[in-house]
DNA sequence: CATAAGAGTTAAAGCTACTTGAGCTTCAAG
DNA sequence: CTTGAAGCTCAAGTAGCTTTAACTCTTATG
């Protein structure tokens, strides 16, 4: 049942890869496994499904020092489900504020590139409106 | 009309602070000023136009690499505005590259967040359906 | 004119979350 | 037994600054 995974096949079903592993494994975030006679790591299903969780909370954005409270949560019965829940928002509404800065970005850009399109076909640099447009405070380089 | 200003005003006026204005010293993004009896720098127009244009790239999401090509185009002149166009439409696209991941991202938070509502109130850790979810791989949270 | 606060100076380390590289060993297939 | 892939460790590199430590300079006030 609990087939025996080299570092390798972890990785492969969990996304992540070895280095990546190693790294989890350093600064604590995975236990030490168990190694074969010539070092190489050892791991088993239990450690396949923990770096799943820890993958997909980094997926979801979550830094690390949270994931490893995250992590903490589902091994201590003292500790409660809401606290995920509480985390999964605080990181639903910086993702949306994080959204909100992309859109505008997005806005911006999309004029930039519409502006050199129609005012700076082929200009030469130092004469281009729309350089001097960026270089201009407080406006956008859509004047 | 060109006014000296110091390290902090031009921090003031450009939105950057002055450890970052020293780093882009450093990294040859802007040129090195002159100096005050005491070594303190002294800035004119001319950086102060440069560096809100560095800080509006950067806010625009361009890595400093680009951004050294960017200035290079100012300053170049034959080199043309086309290239700013060509870059910034890069740019665009990988931004809404970064929204479409970032919608899903919220999706799947939200669901998550729903799911802990209704499902998991107050339940212990080890119990937990939503952390079961979580960890287990190639679905959302809504099973 | 003295002094104290605030702003400036430097070089170096720290940050996140990994990735890359060097140099070597072990494992699995043929 | 050979060979090539995969694994090992340790150290350094990445981006883009921020922070720290230990000083020095400028400026406003008494």
């Amino acid at each position: 049942m609990d087939r025996a995974l080299s570092i390798g096949a972890l990785a492969r079903h969990s996304g992540a890869t070895p280095p990546t592993i190693r790294y989890y494994e350093q600064i604590g975030l995975l236990r030490r496994p168990d190694r074969r006679d010539g070092g190489h790591r050892v791991y088993g299903e239990a450690d396949l499904k923990r770096l799943t969780f820890i993958r997909r909370c980094r997926d979801f954005g979550f830094p690390i020092e949270q994931v490893r409270d995250l992590v903490s949560v589902i091994e201590d019965a003292d500790r409660s489900c809401t606290e995920v829940r509480d985390l999964a928002r605080d990181q639903l509404a910086s993702v949306r504020a994080r959204m909100t800065e992309l859109r505008e970005l997005e806005a911006s850009l999309g004029l930039l590139v519409a502006d050199c399109e129609a005012r700076c076909a082929g200009g030469p640099g130092p004469d281009c409106v729309i350089l001097e447009d960026l270089a201009a405070p407080g406006r956008c380089c859509a004047g």
